[in-house]
DNA sequence: AACAATTTCGAAACCGGTTTCGAAATGATC
DNA sequence: GATCATTTCGAAACCGGTTTCGAAATTGTT
C-alpha cells in the first residue's frame, strides 16, 4: 500500500487535542489573531471572527485553562480548607455548603479548591501554601472561632477573602453570618411565651464566636422577660453530641432542673436528647429541646428536632458575591451581611407540664 | 531629602513575590540553571545547588503552580463532581469522603477540584467540561449506576478515573467497593440466628448497582437458611428517609408484617424507624431494624440504630492510590479492590418477641 | 603539553495561551 | 488620484516555569 500521503484529513475524536496553534495554522492566521477573534475584540473583522468561530466549534477547541490563566495572571481558583473532623457527627452542613459554593463559583467561571487540613501541623499551614504556590485567588473559610490565626494571616498578606462568621477582628474583613443572636432571642422568646421559666443552654466552645452570640441572645431574652440569669442553667458544650450529653446530664441532675433546654446546634441537641431520655425525662413534657442547624435528619428522630434553621445554599452563594466583589476590587470598603434563622417547630418543644408563670404579666 | 537612590536591599513582606528570574538575576545564573539546581539535576555542582537553595529559603521562593504544570503539561488535580443533592439527609458521607480523598491526594503531590452537577443538564456535561478545559488529570467518581453514562463517557474519551462502587462495566475500569453482598448475608444471618423468620428488605433504586448487591446477599442467607422467598417483604426505596416512611408504611400494614426490616442504607432506616413509630410498632421489640452507612448520628437516636459500617477514610485512601497507579501508568490492566463493612450493634435489633423457629435446624 | 573525558552552566526552545504595538490594507474625503 | 483616517491583522513579547542541547570550563590521561 502506498502509505506515504495520510488519507483524507483526520477528524479528532478524543476533546482536548486542539490548539491554539493548530486552529491558527488552519485558518491561514496567527494565534493571537484566533485569540482575539474567539475573545471578542474589537479589531477582528466580522467575516474573519466567523471564520474562526466555526472552525472552532466544529474542531471542538477549548483554550487549555491553565495557559489561559498563566497568560492572565489568576487562578480563577478559590480555595477552602476543611477543618479536621474528628468523626463529628452531622457535617452534613459541610457538604451542602460545599454545594452551594461550588455551584455559585461557577457561575463566574471559578474553580473551587477543597483542601484538607492536617490536624498535626498548624492551622495556618494549608493557606500558607496555597497562597505561597499561588494556587487560589481568594478563600472561603468557615467556622471561625473570634481570635482566628487563619484571619490574622490572610489580613497580614493582604490576601482575600470571606468568612462565614465573625470574627474579632470583623471590621477589617467582609464576612457573611446568621445572626444567631436574634435566633436565640426569638427561640428563648418562644418558650417564655409557652410557659417556660427555667431555661437552660448549652454553648459552644467560648472560642467559637457564633456560639457566644447565640448566648448573648439568650440572656438578652430573659432580661427583657424578667427572668433571672441562673449561672448553673448555662452549660459549656463543644458542638457534638457527646459535649451535649454532658452538659445535659449536669443539668438535669440539678436540684431545680431546667423545663427546656436550649442547644447551640443539632448535634449538641441530640446528645441532650439522648441523656434525657436516659435520665428519663419526657420530651417534650418533661423537657423541651431546641437546637441550632436545621439538619434534615432532626425530622426522622423521635419526637421530631424542632430548630433554627437557615439556607445553607444562601449562605453560599452571598459569600461568593462577596468574595467576587473584593477579587474584582480589593480596596472597596470591607461589608458584610447578616441573614436571619426562622425557627422550625418540629415537636421536641412544647408547654411545660405545670405552669406557674407569676412573673409572666410583667414582661407581656 | 534625595531619595534618587533607595535604601538598603528591600526585604520582600508579602510572599509569593519573587520569580524564578528574580532568584536567577540575583544569583548571576540564569532561571534554567535556578530550576535545574532546585529541581536535583545532576549536572549542577554542590556549590552551586547549594547557593540557590540558600537563595531560595531565605527569598521564601516558591515556584508558581500554574506556570510549573503548564510547563510539565499536566495539571495534578484530580476533579470530583458531587451529585445534585435536593436537600437529602444525613449527607455526612460526602464531606467526610471528600475530606478522606482531599488529604490522600495531598500526599501524592495532587489538589482536589470539586465542582457541583447543575441538575439542569446532562449529568456527563460537567465531566465533558473539565476534560475539555483540561482542568483535571483524573477523577474520582461516586454513588456509581449500573450503567452509568459518567463511566461511559470516560471510558469513551480514554480518560483516568476510579469508581467508589461497581457498574455494568467493571472490568473496564478500575473500582473500590464496600462488599455489601456480604455486609447483607452477615446481616440477615444476625436476625435469622435471634429468632427472626420474615424479614423484610427496603431497598435503593434498581439504578443503584451497589443497592443491588445488597438485595442480592439478603436473598442469598435467606435461600441458605432455608427461608422462603417472600416477593412482598422486598420493597423498592430511593435511599432517602421519604422513600423509607413509604417502604415501611407497604410492609407493616401487611397481614403478616416482617418482624425486622434491613434497609440498604441509614437514611432509608431512619424513614423506616418513624413509620414504624406512628404505626405503633415498638423498636426493637415488635421490630428489629438494620441500616447501612454507620452514620455517626445513628448512635444518638433511640433506639440507637444498628448499622453496617466501614471505613470512608479508608475508601478515599485506597481510591487515591488506584487512581495514582492509574495515571503513573494508564496501560496498566485494570484492577479493583473490595473492602468489607462490619456489623456495628447499637441496639435497634434483637430477638423477636415471639420466637417460633421452627426450621431453624434445618441449617445451622 | 596536548588531547580526551567529564563536569557545569548558558542559551534557547517550549508549554498554550493573551495582549500590545505597528504595519498593511481598506475606505473616506477633497 | 493623493491624503488621511480607519479597519484588520501579523509579529513579537509576555506569563513563569521546565527541559534539551551544546559550548565552555574543568579535570584526567598519557
Amino acid at each position: 500500500m502506498n502509505d506515504v500521503k495520510a488519507g483524507p484529513e483526520e477528524e479528532w475524536v478524543k476533546s482536548g487535542e486542539v490548539r491554539i496553534s493548530d486552529l491558527a495554522a488552519e485558518l491561514g492566521l496567527t494565534k493571537g489573531t484566533v485569540s482575539r477573534a474567539l475573545n471578542g475584540y474589537e479589531d477582528i473583522s466580522k467575516k474573519t471572527r466567523k471564520r474562526v468561530m466555526e472552525a472552532a466549534t466544529k474542531r471542538g477547541y477549548v483554550p487549555t485553562t491553565q495557559a489561559r490563566r498563566l497568560a492572565m495572571g489568576l487562578t480563577e481558583t478559590i480555595g477552602l480548607v476543611l477543618p479536621p473532623m474528628p468523626s463529628q457527627p452531622v457535617n452534613t452542613f459541610v457538604s451542602e455548603f460545599i454545594n452551594s459554593v461550588s455551584a455559585a463559583l461557577h457561575l463566574h467561571g471559578y474553580d473551587l479548591l477543597v483542601h484538607s487540613a492536617n490536624s498535626e501541623e498548624s492551622e495556618v499551614e494549608p493557606y500558607r501554601r496555597l497562597v505561597q504556590s499561588r494556587k487560589v485567588d481568594g478563600f472561603i473559610i468557615f467556622r471561625t472561632n473570634e481570635k482566628d490565626p487563619r484571619v490574622n494571616y490572610l489580613l497580614n498578606e493582604g490576601f482575600p477573602f470571606v468568612t462565614h462568621g465573625r470574627t474579632a477582628r470583623m471590621a477589617e474583613h467582609d464576612w457573611f453570618d446568621i445572626d444567631g443572636e436574634k435566633a436565640f432571642r426569638d427561640a428563648t422568646s418562644h418558650l417564655i411565651k409557652q410557659g417556660h421559666q427555667r431555661i437552660g443552654f448549652v454553648g459552644g466552645g467560648k472560642e467559637f464566636f457564633s456560639a457566644q452570640l447565640r448566648l448573648k441572645g439568650f440572656r438578652a431574652m430573659l432580661e427583657e422577660c424578667c427572668l433571672e440569669k441562673v449561672p448553673s442553667l448555662e452549660q459549656p458544650g463543644d458542638l457534638t453530641g457527646q459535649g451535649g450529653e454532658i452538659a445535659a446530664q449536669n443539668l438535669l441532675k440539678q436540684t431545680r432542673p431546667p423545663t427546656a433546654i436550649l442547644c447551640a446546634n443539632d448535634a449538641t441537641a441530640l446528645g441532650v436528647m439522648k441523656a434525657a431520655r436516659e435520665l428519663g425525662f419526657n420530651i417534650p413534657e418533661e423537657l423541651s429541646v431546641i437546637g441550632y442547624d436545621g439538619i434534615a435528619l432532626g425530622a426522622y428522630i423521635d419526637p421530631p428536632l424542632t430548630t433554627l434553621t437557615f439556607s445553607i445554599e444562601e449562605s453560599g452563594k452571598e459569600m461568593v458575591n462577596l468574595l467576587m466583589r473584593r477579587l474584582k476590587n480589593p480596596d472597596l470598603p470591607v461589608i458584610s451581611k447578616l441573614a436571619s434563622a426562622i425557627l422550625k417547630l418540629r415537636g421536641s418543644e412544647g408547654p411545660p407540664s405545670s405552669i406557674q408563670n407569676k412573673n409572666m404579666e410583667n414582661c407581656l
